[in-house]
DNA sequence: CCCGGTTTCGGGTACGTGCCCGAAAAAAAA
DNA sequence: TTTTTTTTCGGGCACGTACCCGAAACCGGG
């Protein structure tokens, strides 16, 4: 900056005026200065910006996730990578708020959502898990022009100003794929289900839709059973599945989808039933015991650390430093096996 | 740290040498300002840190790969993440000198390393595809003080300073668990080595070591075949395996050690064989065409962008804010099929 | 030509840290 | 006690940017 001041004959502030496009210079004097600007392709040192930003007050972003249990040990990694980034950013004045909602209770989140309205946030990170009421909160912060990232699952028929998380869809794909290097076309498929919700659970939902599309698409002739419970504890599991494994002897692999794989390959163990491929998501700690003994075959994961890392950071570089927010940024599909598990970062 | 002075009633300039460690303060005032510090748990700001460390002569780093050609795109990933460090860290007054050498010539290696020793830089970032002279210079560096960083693949039998790169060895172990899943215990397997050095090729060697361990880990009753060529040219390895593949009717998965599977891949096009398993290395452009169109089936990556990337800024970060240099850092073992390739980040 | 208002611009300070230099204090030598 | 040397410490500037405040220049109306 000085150089160009030096150069255009005029103060550090004007300078900064004209690159800030602000107002209070004369036309004439700010395109002499653009052009030197432009021909010493000046790049701000992004050091002193912040330095200098530390005065002006923190940044609160305000992060509303489901609470964490042994039975949603899952959203314990994105607060993970939650963490770490405010733990990067806080020295230049970033606040992150934690709120916490209860997955199977709708109210609790309208209830969050509240509270969150009235602390009037610089930005917000959710998660959609009910699409109408986070369409509602989307449309509520548009209005009040405060940024929203949107983690872990879209909103169907909902075009969101930015998503960071998986195409479900075609994680379903995936799995299909792999199961159809596994068995032989003779042998059926299980999907299973197990999720207090199941209706209206969209990331479920368009994740069966991606692996039925599969077996489709490749006209191949298997038979694609289905098992659905909404009791998600292991007795009831194990009483039904077992009773279901008994009738059908010609189950080649079992897709569960979502992280409640574990319960299925206890059921597995416990039936003693080998030579069934099983396949689920998620790196949670039980999901890994299972693949380090052999139960589980294949996890699909979604780096779900890397999505709270990357969307408060986005809003982070978006709410400093002005830059625009992508639309989605769609994280790879990770297969993990027991062979690779170890050099996995979630 | 303006608290701190504060606080203990002395300078600015006082608390600044006890942070440091630095001589000119009595023993006395020493521990009262220590205690000070560990009672606020002072975490120095890393912004004014850098910003006023700008005043310090650039610090450079020299990088030592294989030049990029056609026959090695695969080099062009690692130089990326190199490149993106850079950018990110040039401002601080960091350069990156690169140096190419010709991977089937070990003369010019050493000529480069002779160039990198003239030019005295402050840290060091290769490959060792030649062991014994990649020993030479970490030693040599080890005498002269300069941080070295190894990347790709690591020194059999050397236990180097820091390595960033894939358990080799896991990789091959991993590729053959996907076979196993694709192929029945009747069918053949074939490993192809296409190099113009394989008995001096470490990762090679190693990765098949992996490859086959897995198979008599498990007692699995493939027959294991082999072709080697250091003919790296599409006619003669076509007109080679071409005659393989007649004589063997009963292969099931081709394993392809290095990024050289799109020779393979179009070998197979060409003699219309289908139902047979496809497996390799690395997200090259050709590999991922192949990919696209299903000829390969899997491919095996170690981010190598990642690992440039990285290599770059552990030194950045040792040198600079002498943050100590962890020995290993394994990257995850990938497998990219047709339907997530397109998420995937190298 | 003078005056009030607006536009345009420059000076100055702050952000938190590193480090040089010189002053004060203490210790040693005379 | 005085002088010299050594130790200990504080003042102050620099890094590159953001932004406040007041001064100067300009402009239009009387």
């Amino acid at each position: 900056v000085k150089e160009i001041a030096r150069r255009a004959k005029v103060s550090l502030a004007t300078v900064d005026r004209v690159i800030h496009h602000r107002s209070g210079v004369s036309a004439k004097t700010r395109s002499r200065v653009q052009a030197i600007i432009d021909e010493l392709n000046y790049q701000p040192n992004v050091l002193a910006q912040r330095l200098a930003l530390t005065t002006r007050g923190t940044i609160r972003l305000a992060v509303l996730l489901p609470n964490i249990s042994d039975e949603t040990e899952y959203w314990q990694a994105p607060l993970d990578g939650i963490n770490l980034a405010e733990s990067e950013i806080k020295q230049y004045g970033i606040e992150v708020e934690r709120y916490f909602f209860d997955q199977n209770n709708q109210k609790s989140f309208i209830k969050q959502v509240g509270i969150i309205g009235k602390n009037k946030p610089d930005g917000i990170l959710f998660t959609p898990i009910f699409p109408d009421e986070s369409i509602r909160l989307l449309k509520r912060s548009e209005a009040e022009k405060i940024p929203c990232v949107v983690i872990n699952s879209d909103i169907p028929g909902y075009d969101c100003s930015c998503y960071i998380g998986p195409d479900i869809f075609h994680s379903g794909y995936l799995s299909a794929q792999l199961v159809s290097y596994c068995i032989s076309s003779r042998q059926s498929v299980l999907i299973v289900n197990i999720s207090r919700e199941i209706d209206n659970n969209y990331a479920i939902l368009h994740k069966e839709d991606g692996f039925r599309a599969y077996f489709k698409d490749h006209h191949l002739p298997n038979t694609l059973l289905s098992f659905n419970t909404t009791e998600t504890d292991y007795p009831s599991v194990e009483r039904k599945l077992g009773k279901l494994l008994k009738e059908q002897k010609n189950i080649g692999a079992i897709f569960v989808t979502n992280s409640r794989v574990s319960i299925v390959a206890r059921c597995l163990e416990k039936a003693k039933a080998t030579g069934i491929v099983l396949l689920g998501n998620d790196f949670t700690r039980e999901n890994v015991n299972y693949l380090q003994k052999g139960s589980i075959d294949f996890l699909i994961c979604e780096k779900p650390q890397e999505q709270g890392y990357r969307g408060v950071m986005t809003l982070f570089q978006h709410l400093v430093f002005s830059k625009a927010i992508e639309k989605s940024y769609l994280m790879p599909i990770d297969i993990i096996t027991k062979e690779n598990y170890r050099y996995y970062r979630n």
